[in-house]
DNA sequence: TTCCGTGCAAAAATTTTGCATCATC
DNA sequence: GATGATGCAAAATTTTTGCACGGAA
C-alpha cells in the first residue's frame, strides 16, 4: 500500500506520455482503486470518490474506469453477481471467490501454470486462476 | 455434444429429486446452454430459446439461468463487457480471453495446480484458470 | 386440486450518451 | 486559446419483481 504514491506518480507519466490530461477525478478513481483491498463495485467507487470530490459525476467514473482499463491500469473482474468490480493490480495474480456472497479475495499461489505464448491463435499474455469455495462467513450460516 | 441428452436426463433427475417441476422453458435453457460452443449472454440465450418456444419470457430465461445456477448446473461467468455469460460446462476447466474484443473460449491446460483445502479460511472447491490474450482477429486488425 | 412456474408489464438497477461548460495543457 | 474532460440529465440497456393465469405433479 505504501507504493500509492508511485503508482499515482506513474499514472501521471503515462498520461503525460499518451496525451490525456490529469485531472483530480481521474486521481481520486485510481487513488480510490489503489487503496481498496477489495474490488469495489463503480458504485462503491463513486460513492468514495464523492468524498473527497462531492460534486462528481457517476458518469465520469465510469468514464475513467474505462479510460484506466484501456491503458492498462486497471482491470475488470466480474465473477458474480451483477456488477462489475475493479482491480488495480494488474499484476499476475489470483483470486478467492466465495460462490455463495460473491466476496472476493487476492491471493498467492505456489503453483505456476505454464502457458504457451500462443493458444489455438491467441496471442497469450497473461493468466490468472479463480479459486472457488465458501467463505467463513457463509460456512458458519451454511441455511439452505 | 453427444451427452446433452444423458445430461438433460441428469437434470430432469435432479429436479424431481430437489422438487422442482420440470418445464419445456427449463429444459430449453438448459439445452441450448448445452449445445452452445461459446459463452452466451443471457440475450443471446433468450433468441435462441425463442426459435423454439416463440412466446417465451425473457424474464424466465433470467429465472432460470438463476435457478440452473443454485442448482450447480450452470456457471456464470463474466470476464468483460457488460453482460452475464453463462457456461454449462461447470467441471474444471479453463478459459482463453481475448483482451481486446472478449471473445472466450474453452481451454484444456497440462499443468494442474494444487489448491489447499482451505485457504484464508475459505473452503475451497475448485478452481479455473483465466488465459488473457489477443485472439487471431484482433491480432490482424491491430489498429489501436 | 395444489402449487410452482410462466408471461406480461412495470419497476429497478446499471451503463452510456449528448451537450454545454470548465479546466488542463 | 484549443482541446479534451466533466457534470448534468436523458436515454439505453440489463435485471428484477408483482401478480394473475396456466400447467406439472
Amino acid at each position: 500500500m505504501q507504493n500509492v504514491r508511485e503508482r499515482l506518480e506513474l499514472f501521471v507519466k503515462k498520461c503525460k506520455e499518451i496525451g490525456l490530461k490529469i485531472t483530480p477525478q481521474r486521481l481520486a478513481v485510481y487513488e480510490v482503486l489503489l487503496k481498496s483491498p477489495n474490488h469495489p463495485t463503480v458504485e462503491e467507487i463513486y460513492e468514495e470518490v464523492k468524498k473527497m470530490y462531492p460534486y462528481v459525476s457517476l458518469a465520469t467514473v465510469y468514464r475513467t474506469l474505462e479510460t484506466l482499463e484501456r491503458i492498462g491500469l486497471v482491470r475488470r473482474v466480474c465473477f458474480w453477481g451483477n456488477s462489475a468490480r475493479y482491480d488495480a493490480n494488474t499484476s499476475e495474480h489470483h483470486h478467492l471467490i466465495c460462490e455463495r456472497c460473491g466476496k472476493i479475495e487476492d491471493i498467492e499461489l505456489d503453483d505456476r501454470i505454464s502457458v504457451p505464448p500462443e493458444l489455438k491463435g491467441f496471442k497469450t499474455e497473461s493468466y490468472s486462476v479463480n479459486v472457488y469455495g465458501l467463505c467463513p462467513d457463509c460456512r458458519s450460516n451454511l441455511p439452505s
